[in-house]
RNA sequence: GUCCCCAUCGUCUAGUGGCCUAGGACUCCGGCCUCUCACGUCGGCAGCAGGGGUUCAAACCCCCUUGGGGACGCCA
């Protein structure tokens, strides 16, 4: 049994965006599932238009979404040599040949066979003169089809009249994509090709330069785009944003991952799953061959999930982080953080994001005198009856040794007792008082993640308004 | 224009001829929980694109229609 070997192969002319990162995570998830290899490529031999910063950004995305790549990575434009090379093997073995066809004379045989009801292609002109020079063109099967199994579509096939003889080397010298991948994906040994469905078309194309060749054809399969909300091709006008905004926008990396593994494959009714339970039931079987559109309220939930069940002392780093990239990192060093990791199990299952749970976080970054109160709040809640008891309640927690969960709640319930209200009454000014709005969670843990200080502080200052 | 692909609730999907009066999830709407907001929990609304076949039996197989998408480059 041979090793099995996938590869993500993207053209570094943009940041990796949304489907890329879904091939990618397929690829990887082959090749994990079977205990393979996954290899990363760089095709970057469309110099116009492929960046450094591009390629960093790829890198970057991978990382942090978790795919790790084996081997080292395979720069397309650094293997000219070789497939040229091999470009040349083919013209040898009188698989290929020279072309001197103008860009005019084959965009006229195009527009002719257009007109007449075919599908526009070259015409072969070239094929028996016999030239020296000129672009390279492969002398593709003129009778028959081309056919293969492809791993989420079943079989697929293509009559080869429908195909021209596709160009292998430009009167540049350069290789062109075809050739190049076809040849790359040999050399590094790839077994299964998973690529988004905008390649079907080329697939028996590739095939033919693999049977010219005389080399393993390997399993190719296409997944489906990804739509936007108009269930048009995911574009940057609707958020087919790279996978690094996600991460400025405070998604977590395995839930970008679990939702997009859900967009398109799936393991009976399982909705969550870690990233070993993914590799465990990966297969290509279970990838669904019809589009599918990304529904951001679907992600959120999914993010809300796995923000629900981090760790809470990632969470308070992460929320580190993000407090630095806002007021740069020596404001956020003046952050307790204790409080934050005491505040972070209160918000986790509140927060969809860490970008909102930043927002709940607020009233546990600043000092009492600093705590923006909710203005609709304070007129409500902080009244003339209420402000009293709030000054009262503060020096009744001055004087609880404890400080604890149970000894404030039983503070609080000795005091509703005394004069005889209901703990209604006061939660919602306690509130207001504690973090300046009306939504927060628990009191007494608010108080508490607070700290004994700070609770004071911002009772007393409530009362004095 | 030609070729290729796709088609189950609004969305993601389960379903591979009888287990389907079509299951789960998100959203939405109710109830419960409750110091608010969430979380959680219980319940509800909502779907096999249409038409022909094949079969004792079809969401599942075949054909057509319609609708979507992709490709037709000396781009990748």
């Amino acid at each position: 049994m041979t090793k099995i070997v996938s590869r993500f192969a993207p053209s570094p002319t943009g940041f990796l965006h949304i489907g890329g990162a879904r091939t990618a995570l397929f690829s990887w998830l082959l090749a994990r599932a079977a205990g393979g290899e996954f290899r990363l490529r760089i095709e970057d031999t469309d110099r116009e238009r492929s960046t450094t910063e591009a390629t960093d950004a790829i890198i970057d995305s991978m990382r942090w979404l978790g795919l790790a790549h084996d081997g080292e990575i395979v720069f397309q434009s650094r293997r000219a040599d070789r497939h040229n090379e091999v470009i040349d093997q083919l013209i040898a073995g009188g698989h290929a040949y020279y072309c001197q066809c103008s860009k005019e004379e084959v965009d006229a045989m195009r527009e002719k066979a257009m007109q007449e009801g075919r599908k526009p292609k070259y015409d072969g002109a070239c094929r028996a003169r016999g030239l020296t020079s000129g672009v390279v063109r492969l002398k593709a099967p003129l009778e028959g089809a081309t056919g293969f199994l492809d791993m989420v579509k079943g079989f697929i096939s293509v009559e080869n009249a429908e195909m021209d003889d596709m160009i292998l080397r430009r009167s540049d010298g350069t290789p062109t994509y075809n050739l190049a991948v076809v040849v790359d994906d040999h050399d590094m040994g790839v077994t299964h090709v998973l690529r988004g469905d905008d390649h079907v078309n080329n697939t028996p194309r590739q095939i033919q330069i693999y049977r010219a060749l005389g080399w393993d054809v390997p399993r190719f399969g296409h997944v489906p785009m990804i739509l936007g909300p108009d269930k048009k091709k995911l574009s940057k006008r609707h958020g087919a944003l790279s996978v690094m905004e996600y991460e400025k926008m405070g998604y977590l990396p395995e839930a970008v991952c679990n939702y997009l593994a859900r967009l398109g494959w799936s393991h009976g009714d399982q909705e969550l799953f870690t990233m070993d339970e993914m590799v465990q039931h990966f297969s290509t079987d279970n990838l669904g061959s019809s589009p599918s559109v990304f529904d951001l309220t679907k992600f959120e939930w999914v993010n809300g999930q796995y923000m629900q069940k981090a760790d809470p002392a990632r969470l308070a780093d992460l929320l580190m982080d993000f407090l630095a990239r806002e007021v740069g990192a020596e404001e956020a060093a003046k952050t307790d953080k204790a409080v934050l990791l005491r505040a972070a199990p209160l918000l986790q299952p509140r927060a969809k994001s860490i970008v909102d749970m930043l927002e709940q976080a607020r009233p546990f970054i600043v000092e009492a005198d600093y705590m923006a109160y909710d203005e609709a709040a304070v007129q409500k809640f902080l009244t003339g009856d209420t402000k009293p008891m709030l000054a009262e309640i503060a020096d009744r927690i001055e004087a609880d040794v404890e400080f604890s969960e149970a000894s404030l709640e039983d503070l609080h319930r000795r005091f509703i007792e005394e004069k005889d209200i209901k703990f209604k009454a006061v939660a919602q000014p306690i509130r207001v008082a504690i973090v300046g709005k009306t939504q927060s969670p628990g009191l007494f843990e608010t108080m508490l993640a607070l700290g004994r200080e700070q609770t004071l502080a911002r009772l007393r200052r409530a009362a004095a308004l």
